[in-house]
DNA sequence: TGTGGGTACTTACTATTCGTAAGTAGCTCA
DNA sequence: TGAGCTACTTACGAATAGTAAGTACCCACA
């Protein structure tokens, strides 16, 4: 099914400073990237004041820096309707699916064991 | 096998401000974070100068901040040494291995796909 | 004619965080 | 005597994020 071009994959490394897939890393895992994903994981498409309610504490500002660097990357798609008052909505790509999967499993662990690392913090506290 | 105190889970939920769980996402997701859990995950017990040399651009004051921040959560162990010249292990905690186990998933898969992330990301740069 | 509302952004400014470079401790070995 | 080792800590300038106030455009209503 693949070509040899494809078939050909260059791998990243994570742990040089300079290989691309760290610039994406920190696109993803940046303070908001990883809201937004599991929103849009979630939610499917959604309009742009939807994931701004949708995602607690995040500005208008950040949401739509964060929103222009997942576009860049092919992982969201920005779709402008080009109505008044502005109508635009946001999806995963194809590529932002495979992603979101991944994220969907860190989101949930963190969720379902919140409690106990809750219990762990406050034992070290203790300390 | 849980006790009943244990079975009523609270689960987080990362879309509202001020859920602990958000903490500890940016904890997890802060710039060095996710490299500090991928490293732990791959190399088991690591000295703080192993994780520097591992991990490509991350100073030694953002590596004390990020596994002191990693170690209150309860997801890495510090251990002590008491030696001159100082030796300090650091490890992944039973808790640790389970988050580990979702970032080297995440962590492959951008690994896996930074090929197709670049292509994108040049297709969407020439329009 | 004009005033207000709706949505998706920008802009200007301030606060917070981060990176860089230079310490620090204290024991060992030349 | 003093240089070296390792895991930090501190000081300070630079980059990044947060807050609040615009902006654009058309429509509805008075």
């Amino acid at each position: 099914m693949a070509t040899p071009e494809q078939a050909q994959t260059l791998r990243g490394r994570l742990m040089s400073a300079d290989c691309p897939s760290r610039q994406v890393l920190r696109h993803v895992s940046s303070r908001w990237g990883l809201l937004v994903i599991l929103a849009l994981g979630e939610g499917g498409q959604m309009r742009f004041s939807e994931l701004r309610s949708t995602i607690g504490g995040i500005s208008e500002r950040m949401l739509t820096e964060t929103l222009r660097n997942l576009a860049e990357d092919g992982i969201v798609t920005r779709q402008d309707h080009h109505e008044v008052p502005p109508r635009v909505d946001y999806t995963l790509t194809p590529l932002g699916h495979g992603l979101a999967e991944r994220v969907l499993g860190l989101g949930a662990w963190i969720e379902e064991n919140i409690g106990e690392i809750v219990r762990a913090q406050r034992a070290i506290a203790a300390e």
